[in-house]
DNA sequence: CAAGTAAGCTTACAAAGTCGGCAACTCTGG
DNA sequence: CCAGAGTTGCCGACTTTGTAAGCTTACTTG
């Protein structure tokens, strides 16, 4: 179990965005979700080579959807965060907060 | 100028700890309270190849300490974070906070 | 001077992230 | 039915970040 495989940053975004959409987390929607909360330009391409990476090491599962829900298109890859994916996250944030604790006044205010 | 380039996760943590330790921030040290902090495993290397890519984009300085100041050892590396390397930091933040925003919940207490 | 030790550096490689364009598919309108 | 256009996903080549391990430099002490 790759015991020292730590998130990427933007793995982590791709994670948190689709903990958001929920039900509606699939490739495109990502990115505009990604881009409205983070302001962060996301190519197209980026998003799909991380969806593979992330399942490969379990944490996102991905389906299918329905050729009749979209209109026009090519099927939808849904993606959710597996279990994993929960606890990864969770640790991830765990380290970067552990580094920012103390430093609000000069991340935040700062300017 | 790459306005579009992001920090990296690692590079965040190095950054933040020099925040932490200010006049204390040199290789060795930094290590030590990257590891503390995060509960991250740091090799020796990592840093250094990362000092010098963050100085590269002006995100830190650095300067070498007396030879006196020490005891035994080569020369200390001190950093310190530039105003640039704090907007980056900054930015880099927000961009996480918007996606944290409202996942709290199943991030910290989760379980 | 030799050994010991605390730092920093170098090199080579693996993993993550980016870009741009192409492929698949569906829906129109002629 | 066919052509065009709009959505979505995927591929391949490349750049940037991160990791590992060993080596060098320099000071201290015997």
């Amino acid at each position: 179990m790759s015991v020292k495989r730590y998130l990427g940053e933007f793995e982590q975004m791709v994670l948190l965005a689709s903990l958001h959409l929920g039900d509606e987390a699939y490739g495109v929607r990502l990115t505009k979700e990604i881009q409205e909360r983070s302001g962060r330009e996301v190519s197209r391409g980026a998003l799909y080579v991380t969806f593979d990476r992330l399942e490969a090491k379990g944490l996102i599962a991905s389906h299918y959807g329905d050729p009749s829900d979209t209109r026009g298109g090519r099927r939808r890859r849904y993606v959710s965060v597996t279990v994993q994916g929960l606890a990864a996250l969770r640790e991830s944030r765990q380290a970067l907060m552990g580094l920012w604790r103390g430093l609000e006044a000069k991340l935040d205010g700062g300017a």
